[in-house]
DNA sequence: AAAATCAACTAACAATCGTTAGTTTTGATT
DNA sequence: AATCAAAACTAACGATTGTTAGTTGATTTT
């Protein structure tokens, strides 16, 4: 049946970016994958090609979202608060829904072999969309002109570091997060 | 002579360090190691005892700085303003120190086999100093009152990240980096 | 000059790695 | 009940892993 195998190897992804966030991708062996599943090693060369496939879907499903996902915000007629909030719900959200991927993201993808150079190229299409964001928005007077890169590693620092912390909190309430963090990294925790 | 084991050693703990913030302590081995210096994976061994010793070498060096440090700053006679500045300099002059050290710190703790529990009762105890300087801030009308836990995550993602950024700025103006950062993360991006 | 120490080497070990080949079991379709 | 494909299995491969043993040449100490 169709639906089984589908299954299966939706499990492997997800197994494995469980394994990936834990050990990270090198210290995760394919016996280890295998015997968390109920399955042997060679069984899982039924459903996947190879250890670096699962990284490479796995990170590449994100990455997809967080370019496409900020094409749309940097083309909103809006201000820059406006857009960086954008920036904020996005990351949150993407984060929820798949948060040991986005740990695969952030710190496996070194391993990526082939596809590293194309991981690239979306990384930098990405940071330099966002930059765009905040340079439009320190010209127009209304972010600080701190050193456009301070400012834009602080932010991303924080978005980046949610897969730690949005797991933890199961009884989130999302549209409460993204209110609060928005309010932190936009006006600060000073009152 | 003393000195020449010395050196070596130290050049191990140096260069190890590098490496394991390039690929991850999983992916490098001895004899990449050896490779990078220049000897025989096998000659290591003159110098250290095991691989698993130089990354709780590497890890603890810094992470009795930190708990150390933060010990100092909570006993400050000072508002929660200064003192978190003051954890901020903190994290930007160890991380400048020892940009590399901070990488296996962040990423390769959870390879620290018997000693993972030391290091994460070091990790406990520094979030909890932190956490006290929060609340308090908090109490006193001084910090917003939003969840404490978002507002340490929050600051925590941004220094904790600090050693993928320092690097690339060799022109680093540490002072400036000190006040620059403060003022974004305790007054916010927005003018 | 002799002795001792150090730090490099070669060679190899047992274990484990990702992966392949070939076979058996399972479960749905005819 | 027979057929057939999917998905499990066993067994093994060549490569690589961290590490040890034993040796050599250089440098320091006596």
């Amino acid at each position: 049946m169709k639906t089984t195998k589908i299954d299966r190897r939706t499990e492997i992804m997800q197994v494995a970016s469980r394994l990936f966030r834990e050990r990270g991708y090198s210290a995760v062996t394919m016996r280890d994958l295998a015997t968390e599943i109920g399955i042997k090693a060679a069984s899982l060369y039924n459903h996947i090609s190879s250890k670096q496939q699962i990284l490479s879907e796995i990170i590449f499903a994100i990455a997809e979202d967080f370019t496409d996902g900020i094409e749309g915000i940097a083309a909103m007629n809006a201000d820059a608060s406006t857009k960086l909030k954008a920036v904020v719900a996005q990351h949150i959200t993407l984060t929820s829904e798949n948060p040991y991927g986005m740990a695969a993201l952030n710190n496996d993808w070194m391993h990526l072999e082939d596809k590293l150079e194309y991981y690239l190229q979306l990384r930098n299409q990405y940071e330099k969309r966002f930059r765009e964001i905040v340079l439009a928005g320190q010209q127009a007077g209304e972010l600080k002109s701190v050193s456009h890169e301070i400012l834009l590693f602080s932010i991303l620092s924080t978005l980046r570091n949610l897969y730690l912390w949005i797991p933890k909190k199961d009884d989130l309430k999302k549209e409460k997060l993204i209110e609060d963090l928005s309010e932190i990294l936009l006006q600060g925790v000073v009152k």
